[in-house]
DNA sequence: CGCCAATTCACCCGAAAGAATGAGTGGGAT
DNA sequence: ATCCCACTCATTCTTTCGGGTGAATTGGCG
């Protein structure tokens, strides 16, 4: 990322220099106003273009649109990180004693856990919430 | 299309006019070249943005292989009728009793079902049955 | 017709899930 | 220092699941 502002940069201070240039010759020669200003114009139009180019073209690459966390789901409904961890793992078809054990937590505390984020997703049931959170893009 | 490059061809024309303007102002007030320079410089950057953005903002269309039902798999592993009907709706995050009464058989009927489903798949608990499913390409 | 598979239903029992409630602890913010 | 929140855990109770078993029925097929 700070490479690309770099390249970015640079590339704007060689244009100038440039633009600086031309003017020079331009003035020298004393060619029409006009002419020169077109000559800009087409210049920094391209470079838009470029620039434009380059800030789109990976989105036209990525075909398949990966999963993309939904963060504002998430804080609206105050679900937190332990919960989201419970809710994966219950996604994945593990029991809650699995859950416990894969977590490190007793098997009362992922109780808690899930009964909270039902109530947080709305819902009564695990199969329920894995469904409402696919939903939601709070799991791939 | 046409329409497009028409809007093209008119905003070139309203910015080779502005920028006839921003002459005749800066040149009456005697600005120095620089600025002048500077702003039509600016003005086609963002004119070449633009239009490069235009050009380039393909709609990603989410390639979202749809489903397509895997035949094999259910003869494979036997699975009946009725057995992939229960396995939607508890795909769905129905209950046995909520299924039941959707499929307006009893209670008992929809375990026995779900509990077939279940050695079929070769799974025991419902969420590792919907997983599996969807691997198997069996439910969307 | 007799066989087979699918479907339906029932009963029992243990395990798991879920609801409700209370409570202790530690880290962060005020 | 105090308060809040996330996290933790426990207990009790009800509901739901899931396994196991047995059985009646229905429709298709040889």
């Amino acid at each position: 990322m700070k490479k690309t502002i770099f390249l970015y940069g640079l590339a704007l201070a060689v244009l100038i220099l440039i633009m600086r240039v031309i003017e020079y010759r331009f003035l020298v020669r004393d060619l029409t106003l006009e002419f020169y200003i077109g000559i800009v114009a087409v210049f920094f139009t391209a470079l838009g273009i470029w620039v434009g180019l380059r800030f789109t073209r990976k989105k036209v690459v990525v075909i398949h649109p990966e999963f993309q966390f939904n963060e504002k789901e998430q804080s609206q409904r105050g679900i937190s990180k332990r919960e989201l961890e419970v809710l994966e793992l219950m996604a994945q078809g593990l029991a809650n004693q699995e859950i416990a054990d894969k977590l490190f937590v007793s098997l009362n505390t992922v109780k808690t856990h899930s009964s909270n984020l039902f109530s947080k997703l709305g819902v009564s049931r695990r199969t329920q919430a894995i469904q409402k959170a696919k939903e939601l893009n709070l799991i791939p």
